[in-house]
DNA sequence: TAATTATTCAATAGAATTATTGAATAATTA
DNA sequence: TAATTATTCAATAATTCTATTGAATAATTA
């Protein structure tokens, strides 16, 4: 094989696989499958888009191979294909963070309307918890909590955060996270904690950050 | 600002981002500016496309914020934007060359060609140097060399090596290394080192791969 | 000032990507 | 077997992306 038709084919192939990620809906889709599976009519749900579109989005993930699928009865349960696509989201995602005003000014703005622009990182939690001194909130659907969670974090879904901050321990402060830097069911979480007095922040990074670090993690 | 919004807001621009990668060509830009900086022509020759064209697509990295410029004279030399941009590309590729078994069958034939099927690691490198029974070769341009390279290093440009493979001494093997996985300077290399009789081995990856594992490195 | 050089811009045609619609498929239940 | 349900497929129009061409710009040199 020649140089440049074997650099033609190295570089085509990478290409593909980059424009099969170069969607919003579909960069949503592989955040949403890091917390973990979902069928096509939930993520259709999650992404408020039509049934059909959420397919043809799959598919395009499913032919560059970064998601993978396992049938049952007349569900499709779509599942991210391999720990490293994740690593090129987070990656992606992380340059997004860093270089764009845009991006970052729009972070800044919802959390401090939420009043959770103290967010604490991955370090600091650890630390926080070695001490125990916080409780950890872990505000995702219970389905996700299930599929891995930081050791010591209590479920908490959204839906039932309110009628269970009564049960809450006054005097810790809690630590509330979720599935990443752009999920706000932390920074609600954190809103409706501090209304009742209790000191919360959320934590900067998602349950998916946590277990890419090959931090020891729980399930069910 | 709503939540569907926000969420909008974010991935929209994360996608662009992602977007302005999505091209075999600008991949390839990415791979050689991670080397040293460089101009407008060089860039043309090197992908073997029109300057037009190349200068196209450069404008769309750096209305990405990909890449930076610098003009000096009537030339433009381009760069990267930050050393995460590298990570990046270097995510996607790893993926690549995991999940694909087209990259990889690509990548084995070129290199059972050359005789260099036979890579070492980094850390391996870095093993042997310690123990200071080999000779490591820098065999990219020089403008590269100088723009940094791994501390022991010689530079030995592929077009000056048959001249100086007489010097070399012949009771150390030789560890080669170029721009990456995906470059063909190493193969060549170890393939005309070992028709000399001299053991030899190419780095599995390149010298921004060093560079980004935070190893010390020299310049000029 | 005129000529040269490196780069960018603008227009264009062909190709690829997108969301929408409605029909097709395939697994389950009545 | 027929009806139901979750998903996929196929066709379409609107938009976006791409390489090419030739002209425009801006810095340097004659």
């Amino acid at each position: 094989m020649e140089k440049k038709e074997f650099k033609e084919k190295v570089y085509s192939e990478l290409a593909g696989l980059t424009k099969a990620l170069a969607n919003p809906y579909r960069l949503q889709i592989i955040d949403l499958l890091a917390q973990s599976s979902r069928t096509v009519e939930e993520i259709a749900t999650q992404l408020d888009v039509s049934i059909a579109n959420a397919s043809q989005h799959l598919q395009t993930l499913k032919g560059a191979q970064l998601v993978s699928i396992q049938k049952e009865g007349h569900y499709v349960h779509y599942r991210l294909a391999d720990e490293k696509v994740y690593l090129v989201w987070k990656s992606l995602r992380d340059l997004g963070i860093e270089r764009f005003a845009q991006i970052e000014r729009t972070l800044k703005d919802f959390r401090e309307q939420k009043n959770s622009f103290q967010s604490i990182s991955i370090d600091e939690l650890i630390e926080k918890v070695r001490q125990e001194n916080v409780v950890v909130l872990d505000v995702r659907p219970e389905k996700e909590y299930r599929a891995g969670h930081i050791p010591q974090a209590l479920s908490v879904p959204m839906e039932h955060l309110s009628e269970r901050i009564a049960a809450l321990p006054k005097d810790k402060p809690v630590i509330v996270y979720c599935r990443g830097p752009f999920c706000v069911f932390a920074d609600e979480a954190v809103e409706q904690l501090q209304k009742q007095g209790i000191k919360a922040w959320r934590l900067e990074e998602g349950f998916p950050d946590w277990k890419s670090r090959n931090l020891p993690f729980h399930m069910a």
